[in-house]
DNA sequence: CGTGTAAGGAATTCTGACACG
DNA sequence: CGTGTAAGGAATTCTGACACG
C-alpha cells in the first residue's frame, strides 16, 4: 500500500490535522467509523486516509447527521464499490477470453 | 506538498519504519542529516520523506561511510539539482519566448 | 446521543551524561 | 566517532466514569 494507508499518526497529530477534540476522535471509533491500529502498548495509531475519513466524518456531523447513518451510508458505498469493481473485472475478463 | 513531507511520525514509529535505534535517529539529527520538527511539547515529528533519507543514510553507514561524508555528499546532490532545476527553468523560459 | 472534563496510571519521548573504543 | 545505557522528568495517551442534555 501506499504512504496514505501506512497507520503511523498519533492522536494528538490526529486531532491537530482535523481539527477534531480527542474525546471526538475516540468516539467515533466506538462508534465504528474509524480503525485505527494500535502499539504493543496500546497507544492508537491512524493513517492520512483515516484522517481523511474522519474530515468527512466531521462535515456530516455538522450537517446533523448522526453516527450510525454515516456508518450505513459509509457501507453502503462499499458495496456500490464492490459492485462496481465486480463488474469492471468481469468486463476485463470477457475482454481477455476474446483476445485468446 | 505531498503526505509524504508532512511531518507526523513519531520517533517510536519511525524507529520500527527504519529498523533504526532512536539513539542512532537522535544522533543523526544532531549531525544534521535529518530535521524533524517538534511539537510544542517537544516531541519530534518526522515525515514519510524523513523516513526514507534515514534508510537511505543507514545503508551509508553500513557501508562505513562518515556522518560528515554523507552531509557533504548529501549537499553536492543539492547543488546538483538546483543547476538542473535552472537549466530547466532557463529552456522552458526561452521556448516560451520564443512563442510570443 | 455526542461531547466535555477530572482522575490515575501507563507508555512514550526528552535531555545530558557516562562508557567504550 | 558512533552508539548503548541508566536516570529523572515532562509530554502524551489510555480507560472508565460522571455530567449534561
Amino acid at each position: 500500500m501506499s504512504y496514505k494507508d501506512k497507520k503511523v499518526i498519533t492522536i494528538g497529530m490526529v486531532s491537530e490535522l482535523t481539527g477534531l477534540t480527542e474525546r471526538k476522535i475516540r468516539y467515533y471509533e466506538e462508534r465504528k467509523l474509524v480503525f485505527p491500529e494500535r502499539t504493543p502498548g496500546g497507544t492508537r495509531k491512524y493513517s492520512f486516509l483515516d484522517v481523511e475519513r474522519l474530515i468527512d466524518i466531521a462535515n456530516k456531523m455538522e450537517d446533523g447527521m448522526q453516527t450510525f447513518e454515516i456508518r450505513k451510508m459509509e457501507q453502503k458505498q462499499l458495496r456500490k464499490k464492490e459492485v462496481r469493481d465486480r463488474m469492471l473485472r468481469g468486463q476485463l475478463n470477457a475482454a481477455f477470453n476474446l483476445r485468446k
